[in-house]
DNA sequence: GAAAAGATTACCT
DNA sequence: GGTAATCTTTTCC
């Protein structure tokens, strides 16, 4: 069994910085559908169309940058279109930034032939792309081994809900995923 | 230096 | 539905 066997061939113009700068929620929205790509030493190559995501914003208590940077946080304030990647009990989540201080959290991907369970949830979705603490403030406009590619794909509906895993502003509807995906993680998610 | 918390997941009833 | 696993970062003393 091989990665390749796994991958789907990326498609779409890579997008440039100015598609990352901007608010946070923005970005989520336009980030479903879109098509991260990582390309190990070895040659392989693994793909995941992000079909859920959520949003971090400026002076939101649930954010990890809310109380500024630290180790942990830096790359939350580097530049939009990096990568921040951070480790939680046994898993690694991966986040993009967006403009300074905002970011969103990768939280499902779908690929072809492949289970939707294999990259649902921000874990799992890190361990199929073969995402690693080690790629945390990677570039991924500048032509690093993480890129993201916009495919030219029509419109589709997006869902809102509630966040999930976090104790502060529970309620604020920064939880964004596309209709009728089964990576997309639980609780449902209305239109 | 110690303790607590955590943007999760898997497995339990 | 609930909870334990398990480990790094942050925070506090």
């Amino acid at each position: 069994m091989t990665a390749e066997r796994f991958s789907s061939t990326p498609r779409g113009r890579r997008a440039r910085r100015g598609f990352f700068d901007r608010a946070a929620p923005g970005l989520a929205r336009a980030l479903l559908g879109a098509t991260v790509t990582v390309r190990s030493g070895d040659g392989a190559v693994r793909s995941v169309r992000i079909v859920e995501v959520e949003a971090y914003v400026r002076g939101d208590p649930a954010s990890h940058a809310y109380r500024g940077p630290t180790r942990r946080n830096r790359s939350m304030f580097s530049r939009p279109g990096t990568l921040y990647v951070y480790r939680i009990h046994q898993v690694v989540c991966a986040n993009l930034v967006a403009r300074r201080g905002e970011a969103v959290l990768l939280r499902a991907g779908a690929a072809e032939g492949v289970p939707p369970r294999e990259a649902s949830g921000p874990g799992r979705l890190c361990r199929f792309l073969g995402i690693t603490i080690a790629d945390d403030g990677t570039d991924v406009v500048d032509g690093g081994r993480v890129e993201l590619r916009l495919p030219p794909v029509a419109r589709r509906s997006i869902r809102t809900g509630p966040r999930v895993g976090i104790r502060k502003a529970v309620d604020r509807p920064l939880r964004f995923a596309l209709a009728d995906e089964p990576a997309v993680s639980r609780p449902r998610l209305r239109a």
